[in-house]
DNA sequence: ATCGGGCATGACAACGTTGTCATAAGACAA
DNA sequence: TTGTCTTATGACAACGTTGTCATGCCCGAT
């Protein structure tokens, strides 16, 4: 910058006065000072800018995933950009994989380099760590799973609902014995799920059967071997209602190499690509990852903008996708 | 740190060296400036730091993909990611959506946040915009296609050697007519598949028919419909090598709308999540973003390490994996 | 007692930028 | 002419940190 002050021979100020496009500078000394720009190729530093200005704003929001590359997380992921480009701010995003400590770290690296938001999907379950990075002014949003011990915006996928309807359905093609299998329980969404399941059959007025049902399956093997046990006992299930996608990919592959895939009912919670190019189509709960990500990044900059309301815990609708898995007959 | 000095009752240069860990600093101020730390829960400003530390790293690197949420794209930033923490350096992604002004855009955005360097899967055919940030020291890496007027690291999966073994698999299996379905040709990738075609046919001494070959399908309805074409023609392909994992999608729904998927042969380039679950499963010649991504990484921070030798292409080679469908005889 | 050397500590400037305020130049009225 | 007001411009400090260098202290050797 004071170079490109000095090949215009003006100020530094009038230098920023430009760049930033600030009124009071006469045409003449900021065509001069842009030629000097360009024949100097200057590039901005918004950093050093972020450090004096008065707002500090550094136009950047930090993005804690469970992983970057699952499809699910990424989707969010894609989601909050297409909203924060439109602000010309710049996301910073890592991967979790699930661990508290790596959480922990992420956000405080993000903090240290002064995000003006977090959006987080939680692994960990007590966030009274964020209470410094909020009083310190940085935005909060959680995504997919509540915070616990601090209050703080939420979006969340009605996963108990969802699970309902799913059992439902099951039931009105005429299923009582309705399996289940779930995601590790410590996860918010996976004990959620099981609630719906339990609640859904309460509902039908059927008893649960404790036989029926297989936690704590993280994966696609586990899910495999689980669906095998499940089918091979006496008295099996004739539906199955898996929580998670790895899992409803593990149990469709059970039943494929069991020869069942046609017999046993299927309905997954949560879509997966290509479910309809299977045999039979795999019947879904569908999430709104995309839905759920705009409307994330949406609270996020309503709350920079200054919003002060008290925080609140939104909640985006699942939807039903019949392919066929689901409609099997008992 | 102004109010942590106060508080430890040293100055702040005691404070910098105990924050940043060196040495020189009595036990017993340490551990005050440390509890003075714990008690005001003081952030190190990583920003500021950045701004006057000689070496001037921001320990943030850039990343360009094409989509954030493409399973391609989002595996390579997983890779990148894994390497980047090992060395506590965060990373900034966008999605340049094939679009060469938003690619710009996002480059620009991430230079002036000074991030150390840059790794760009790049849709645009002209990267001479690049050579002011080379100048300021970034370093610069290019992902999945080569730059293109400029000098600069590659990492690039042989695309034609990939393509020219896949066609030596299906004519193995007995085809000698075997249709191209094409991305679009102006993507440096695409054009590298498709003369791997060419030069596939020419090595097994088969003449190439210009009815078998469809260029420019971006997207999956796109493929789908040239699929239709190609095989209602008379005298059709008996096999079909598709370039890209969408057009392998589009293909296969064609393929099963028509009740071709057991008779005609299918092999597609770039692998597919659940694609062993399909009947037939999909045989393909997977590339390794993973792997991509991790030796991208490797080289942009060898680069940062000092690393002066010339620009270089790496080379990531391809995996073929047989399912079923390019093993259907003709 | 004096000196030299090593070590812990701090004062100060600087990184690239912007907020604040002062000043110069010009326009216009009295 | 003088005075007042407006507008364009610049000087300077400051943002939170670290590099450089000076200072003061203690220890052991002379």
């Amino acid at each position: 910058m004071r170079d490109v002050a000095a090949q215009a021979r003006v100020s530094l100020k009038t230098v920023s006065r430009v760049v930033n496009g600030e009124s009071g500078v006469s045409p003449r000394l900021a065509r001069r000072v842009l030629a000097a720009c360009e024949r100097l190729d200057y590039r901005h530093n918004h950093t050093a800018s972020t450090l004096r200005r008065s707002n500090r704003r550094s136009a950047t929001i930090g993005v804690v995933l469970e992983d970057v590359s699952n499809p699910f997380s990424s989707a969010l992921h894609r989601a909050i950009e297409d909203v924060a480009v439109q602000r010309g701010v710049l996301v910073l995003a890592g991967s979790s994989d699930e661990d508290e400590d790596r959480e922990r770290r992420l956000v405080l690296a993000f903090a240290s380099r002064r995000v003006d938001g977090l959006i987080i999907q939680p692994s960990s379950h007590d966030h009274r760590y964020l209470l410094t990075e909020r009083k310190a002014g940085t935005a909060l949003v959680f995504v997919d799973r509540p915070p616990a011990s601090i209050e703080a915006d939420a979006v969340l996928t009605d996963n108990a609902a969802g699970v309902r309807r799913g059992v439902q359905h099951l039931v009105a093609h005429g299923h009582r014995r309705i399996g289940y299998l779930g995601d590790t329980h410590t996860i918010a969404t996976a004990g959620d799920r099981h609630r719906g399941y339990l609640d859904g059959l309460a509902n039908q007025r059927i008893e649960a059967d404790e036989r029926l049902i297989r936690l704590d399956l993280h994966g696609i093997e586990k899910a495999e071997a689980a669906t095998r046990e499940l089918l091979e006992q006496s008295n099996p299930p004739s539906a199955l209602l898996t929580g998670q996608n790895l899992i409803t990919i593990g149990a469709f592959r059970a039943l494929r190499r069991m020869g069942l895939h046609q017999r046993i009912a299927l309905l997954g919670f949560d879509d997966i690509l290509l479910a309809d190019l299977l045999e039979p189509g795999i019947t879904v709960i569908a999430q709104d990852p995309a839905g759920i990500g705009r409307m994330a990044a949406d609270v996020l900059f309503r709350r920079l903008d200054g919003d002060r309301s008290p925080a609140q815990s939104h909640t985006v609708p699942t939807r039903m996708i019949a392919r066929g898995s689901g409609e099997i007959p008992p």
